[in-house]
DNA sequence: TTGACATATTCCCATATCGGCATATATATT
DNA sequence: AATATATATGCCGATATGGGAATATGTCAA
C-alpha cells in the first residue's frame, strides 16, 4: 500500500473548495447540473464528478426528472464533520480563557515578561 | 495547471484520518514526538510529516524543550471548520421538521402514497 | 570531541486527484 | 428513426500525497 487506504468519507469530500462551494449552493435549492455548471467556473463533466463524490458520501441527493438531474445538500450527512469539531469546543474555550487571565495579570502587573510564545 | 491549486488548509489537513488522530490526542495535553509516535501506529517520520503538515496550518503548536519538541493542538484553528459546518445547521434541522410532518401526516392519512424517495 | 538520543528532511514508489477533452448514455422532441 | 439536449464516464497529463528507508540535524551527556 501506499496511500492512506483511500477511504474517501466526507471529511475527503469537503476538503475541495469547489465542492464546498457546490454545497453551498446546493443547501438552499435543488439545482440542475447545467445551473450548478453555470454557477460554479468549472466545465460540465468537473462538476459532475464532484457531485459524484459527493453523492458517494451522501452529501447531495439526486432526483431524476426527465432529462434533467437535479441535486440538493443533504445537510444531515454534515452533521458528524460539525459534532467532530464540537468535540473540541471545549479546548478553544479553555484557550480564550487563558488568554483573558493573561490579558488581566499583565494590566495589574505591567509586563514582567511572561514570555513562552513559540511559533 | 492540474490539479487544485493545493490551497493547503485546514480542511485539507483534517481530511487525513491519522491526523484527526494526532488532533484529538494532542487536544488533551502536549506531547512529544517520540508519546505521538508511539500512540498512532506509524513511523516516526509520517508522524513528523502529519506534524508539519498540522503546524503549517497553525492547527497544532510546538514547544521545544531540549531535545523535545511537545506538540499541542491549537484547537482555535478548528473553530472556522466548525463555523462552516454550523452554517448548515439551519438546513438539517429543516430536514428533521421536514421529516417529523411527514410521518405526522403518514399517521393520519395511513399511507397515501406520497413517495419521491431517490437515491 | 564523541556518542547517544529525538526529531526532521530527503528520496523513492505507488497511488490518488483534478481538470480538460472526447465520447458515451439517457431522455425528449420532431 | 433522427436529432438535440443534459449529464455521466473514460482517458490523459500534471501534480500531490502518504508511507518506508536512509540520512541529516540538533541537543544533551560523558
Amino acid at each position: 500500500m501506499a496511500r492512506a487506504a483511500t477511504t474517501s468519507d466526507a471529511f475527503n469530500a469537503v476538503a475541495e473548495p469547489k465542492r464546498r462551494e457546490i454545497l453551498a449552493y446546493l443547501a438552499l435549492e435543488e439545482r440542475a447540473v447545467g445551473e450548478i455548471v453555470a454557477h460554479v467556473r468549472l466545465r460540465q463533466p468537473s462538476v459532475s464528478k464532484h457531485l459524484r463524490v459527493l453523492h458517494d458520501v451522501g452529501l447531495v441527493r439526486e432526483r431524476r426528472r426527465g432529462r434533467h438531474i437535479f441535486y440538493r445538500t443533504n445537510a444531515n450527512a454534515i452533521r458528524p464533520l460539525h459534532e467532530w469539531t464540537k468535540t473540541f469546543e471545549r479546548f478553544w474555550q479553555h484557550q480564550l480563557l487563558r488568554v483573558k487571565e493573561l490579558a488581566e495579570s499583565k494590566t495589574q502587573t505591567s509586563n514582567i515578561s511572561t514570555d513562552k510564545e513559540n511559533s
